[in-house]
DNA sequence: CGCGCGCTCGGG
DNA sequence: CCGAGCGCGCGA
């Protein structure tokens, strides 16, 4: 019997199968060990068979088979393929996706805890052995219990001696590390009329494909929950996927509740152990459901009965490193292969899937009001330019400032939003206009007040506070913009009573330093949350009544053409967050241009305004989804060589262009706007195409200008220009 | 990816 | 003439 194999080494020069000899041990979607270029690598089996395809002389036999049952299952093969050819990467580099990394490293040893049991419990003891008798009657009492509990009990020497003596025998078990275990049970919501109509027009509509627009406490989680319990009531398996960061404690309480052992997560707060274990709960069937963030879509389940994709639009969907796939392109092909629904859901779709929806290729289901018909937070826009010239120049409107006063004395709590971090932006010379930019990668430097530090947001490097200009030796240097800490100090000024609390990426450490902050707001310990981008998601808070937007401008003005589409689903996630439970909630919303039509679609909570004029500014200036933006970075420590592969990759594109000129609305090649990242240059041929017709062309130039030299990679619509 | 082969160049 | 250095192609 022979079997083909991928070895599991991403590289394009072996990116081929390899047909070993092998017992009928070896089943397809095993992992086998093989001889592999004089050494015994891993490899993924993707066929077995009786016929060779190589001379039989350069035929060896399989090493060794893993001791597990396949690792790849069902559609893993053809996603496979499909992922390989689509995003030109190595076929070992595509399988990697269905299988946790703690299984490829060898990472994870099986968790076990120890168990004593009794096996003889007459066994005669001296008196003065008061701590052995005493565990002697415990385990009397119960049978057998966790060794470390009687170690806490009683004492380790207790129970060694007892085990000594024969009394009691010690067995190491295997540990299930169940994350969602322990749960108390939750029955099915009553449905409002508006849900169960969304869900019968999902079950009845004949397209695959499912937009949910939902405002925010319209109940989606709910439509959710219930299609996932009617695929596994048909025997089915089913995917949820979240943004990351909304996997909080709360939303798997919810999902532990009703479903039980049938949900595993997947996701890296997980311990690797954990991870693990969750992944063969689901591949073997015991667990049905899938719950994780973007890279669950892979989970090892046949037979899917429904995926699902809350927060459509998130950022988190598209993945930043090779292979860099879009999510809902993965869930599509995945429904389309399992003949299952596939739902997206958002309170403020992405342009491009309202698009389709619209055009039909989506069935779009609308959800305009929320479950018990509270009105949505009111949004009072604070005019800063009339501010300043009150003579008010601190980050505070008048209008804010009153309402957080409101909300204090009423022993509500408020949050304050703000776009940036670090105590201020930059650091300017006054006197001849130098900014301090960090070595390495040519990025403004941020200064830290807590540290007296500058440092560098893209490699984390760390510099002494300017005592003097660098340049001209000036001595006026001046902080600018303003920051999370600048503004807790402001508000400590303003309501020194006020307990205030602070959450950016310098005060969140590690993956559980979101939960434990925002725990500690939800728990009410602190009247005021200050913080960036991270506190728009996930928890519930309902003691919070106001919200505020300090520089709603900030997100507009950024140089991207997506930044209005950001800026309203920014705006409307924030002020989903006030005002959940009983009192209504407000929302200042700072700015110095109120006038602007994405601000004034988003305080009056209309998406299809908002939708509509997006959509013909897209059409009108060629951008997506009317376009595909590609980039084409070339990065290299070498920056010759960068230089070189860029004029390659540029005249390559040129060749392309002077083929298919009607596919091309612009190619120029340039430096990145970030020149330099960790010592690497950064250049890249810039394209804006009518279709995507031509992009395997360009994944090829890609691919074929990389060298050990010079990494170049293909970005489609890229989620930022640095 | 990691290895070994073979070619080339420089030193003796 | 021999040994070190590098580029290339191979691995089943």
């Amino acid at each position: 019997m022979y079997a083909s194999v991928i070895v599991d080494i991403a590289h394009s020069s072996v990116d081929k199968i390899f047909e070993y000899s092998c017992t009928d041990e070896v089943k397809v979607g095993c992992r086998v060990k093989v001889p592999f270029g004089g050494r015994i690598i891993d490899g993924f089996v993707i066929g077995t068979g009786e016929e060779c395809s190589v001379p039989p002389q350069k035929v060896k036999p399989v090493y060794s088979v893993y001791a597990e049952p396949p690792a790849l299952v069902g559609e893993c093969f053809s996603l496979m393929e499909l992922i390989s050819l689509r995003y030109r990467v190595p076929k070992a580099a595509a399988l990697r996706l269905f299988v946790p990394s703690e299984m490829r490293l060898g990472k994870v040893h099986e968790a076990y805890y120890n168990v004593a049991a009794l096996i003889n419990g007459d066994i005669a003891l001296p008196a003065s052995a008061k701590k052995q008798a005493q565990v002697l009657q415990y385990l009397k009492e119960r049978g057998e219990c966790e060794l470390s509990v009687l170690a806490e009990k009683f004492g380790r020497n207790a129970v060694n001696s007892l085990r000594d003596k024969g009394a009691v025998a010690i067995e190491k078990r295997q540990k299930k590390r169940n994350p969602l275990s322990g749960a108390e049970s939750d029955v099915p919501k009553t449905l409002t009329p508006a849900q169960s109509a969304a869900i019968e027009n999902i079950e009845n509509s004949n397209k695959q494909i499912h937009l949910i627009h939902g405002v925010t406490g319209s109940g989606k989680t709910e439509i959710y929950l219930n299609i996932i319990a009617r695929a596994i009531a048909c025997g089915k398996t089913a995917i949820f996927l979240v943004p990351e960061i909304s996997l909080t404690p709360q939303m798997l309480a919810q999902l532990r509740a009703r479903f039980k052992g049938e949900a595993a997560i997947l996701h890296s707060g997980l311990s690797a152990g954990e991870r693990f274990d969750e992944w063969w709960r689901l591949r073997s069937g015991e667990a049905k459901i899938a719950v994780g963030a973007r890279s669950a879509i892979f989970a090892p389940l046949e037979n899917l009965g429904a995926i699902i994709i809350d927060e459509e639009h998130d950022s988190s969907y598209v993945s930043e490193s090779a292979p860099r796939y879009s999510t809902v392109d993965i869930a599509a092909w995945r429904a389309k292969y399992n003949d299952c629904k596939l739902i997206l859901g958002s309170a403020t779709p992405s342009v491009e899937s309202y698009l389709k929806a619209t055009e039909g290729e989506y069935n779009l289901i609308t959800l305009p009001e929320r479950i018990n018909k509270r009105p949505l937070p009111e949004i009072i826009i604070a005019d800063m330019r009339k501010e300043v010239r009150r003579g008010n120049n601190s980050a505070f409107s008048a209008a804010l400032r009153e309402q957080l006063s409101l909300t204090l004395e009423s022993g509500n709590q408020a949050i304050i939003f703000l776009n940036r971090r670090g105590y201020s932006q930059t650091v300017i010379c006054r006197d001849c206009g130098y900014v301090a930019k960090c070595r390495n990668c040519d990025v403004t430097l941020t200064y830290h007040s807590d540290e007296n530090a500058l440092k560098c947001h893209y490699c984390g490097a760390r510099y002494r506070m300017l005592e003097a200009c660098p340049e001209c030796g000036g001595r006026h240097i001046i902080y600018s913009g303003t920051g999370t800490q600048r503004v807790v100090a402001g508000l400590k000024e303003l309501f020194p009573a006020a307990r205030i609390l602070r959450m950016d990426n310098d005060t969140v450490s590690g993956k559980d330093g979101h939960y434990k902050i925002l725990s500690e707001f939800a728990s009410h310990k602190a009247d005021i949350l200050v913080g960036t981008q991270m506190i728009a998601k996930g928890h519930d808070f309902p003691a919070v009544t106001l919200v505020g937007i300090l520089d709603a401008d900030m997100s507009l003005h950024f140089a991207d053409y997506r930044s209005g589409e950001r800026t309203f689903q920014l705006i409307t996630q924030v002020s989903g967050r006030s005002g959940r439970a009983g009192a209504p909630g407000k929302v200042v919303l700072q700015t110095y241009s109120p006038e602007n039509y994405i601000l004034r679609y988003a305080t009056a909570y209309n998406y299809t305004g908002f939708f509509e004029n997006e959509k013909e500014i897209r059409k009108a200036t060629n951008f997506p989804p009317y376009a595909i933006i590609c980039r084409v970075m070339v990065t290299s420590e070498d920056e010759q060589g960068a230089l070189a592969a860029l004029k390659e990759v540029y005249f390559a594109c040129e060749e392309l262009k002077a083929t298919y000129p009607a596919e091309f609305i612009f190619l120029n090649r340039m430096h990145s706007p970030i020149k330099r990242i960790q010592g690497k240059h950064r250049f890249q041929v810039l394209m804006r195409l009518k279709t995507g017709r031509l992009l395997p062309r360009i994944y090829d130039i890609a691919v074929n200008n990389t060298s050990a030299n010079v990494l170049c990679y293909v970005e489609e619509n890229p989620g930022n220009l640095s």
